[in-house]
DNA sequence: AACGCGGGGGT
DNA sequence: ACCCCAGCGTT
């Protein structure tokens, strides 16, 4: 068996898993950074499972930015009313009128262009530019960032989530040649196994490769 | 670095 | 009764 680095092997197993476990979402269905941008404003400390409606009524009303930067904003706040977190309908709005004035109504593919959009941070960014444009960028959720706390064992607490070392850790795993299945990979793998309580190390494709795992240690060293 | 936002589902 | 959720903007 050929011999990998560690990062590729994190690759493989998280992507096997994939292949096996992925949720399926209509969002994961495009590219279109327009709807990429939509399902993300929705998913901001938001489950998943709760913006699906939401999402598919929102774009079949809203299909691109054109559509959106003409609403009438109690429209767009009757659709999204019930996912909480209400000052987000702004974010809608907002952002619409600011691609279509300053980017002509398409969405930029420069990270530092992409920050400027109202609500838009650097996990929005950078989802969309793996996602979207195939472009690798580090993305850390919170959710992220506690698989790499763990995964490495740095131990690391309080707001992890843009720390140093988080970052530079995300930096290795996406740069990848698909960056945006690695993503959705990374997600799926943190909620379904590597979650906040009771993680499944028992049934964890990396588990042999994890320092929580005192075992490999002992792998590592004979 | 730390906090508020918020309804809804899971445990 | 908690805890947590594909974060962002502000302090």
């Amino acid at each position: 068996m050929k011999k990998q680095t560690k990062i590729k092997q994190v690759h493989n197993n998280i992507l096997d898993w994939f292949n096996q476990y992925a949720r399926d979402f209509p969002w994961r269905h495009t590219k279109d950074p327009y709807k990429i941008m939509i399902a993300e404003f929705m998913l901001h400390r938001t489950r998943a499972e709760q913006v699906v409606p939401v999402y598919n009524e929102f774009t079949k009303k809203y299909p691109d930015v054109f559509a959106l930067v003409c609403a009438n904003s109690d429209d767009i706040r009757k659709v999204t009313e019930h996912l909480g977190l209400h000052w987000r309908s702004e974010h809608f709005i907002k952002s619409a009128k600011y691609i279509v004035e300053k980017h002509n109504g398409e969405l930029p593919e420069d990270y530092k262009d992409l920050r400027k959009i109202p609500g838009i941070g650097e996990y929005i960014a950078g989802a969309i530019l793996t996602v979207c444009f195939n472009k690798p960028t580090p993305v850390v959720d919170s959710n992220i960032a506690r698989f790499i706390n763990r995964f490495y064992g740095l131990n690391l607490k309080g707001e992890i989530r843009r720390k140093k070392e988080i970052v530079q850790k995300a930096k290795e795993i996406f740069n990848h040649d698909n960056p945006g299945q690695l993503l959705f990979a990374m997600v799926d793998f943190t909620a379904l196994v590597c979650k906040p309580q009771k993680p499944n190390c028992d049934s964890c494709p990396l588990k042999f490769l994890c320092s929580l795992n005192k075992e490999q240690k002992i792998v590592e060293e004979s």
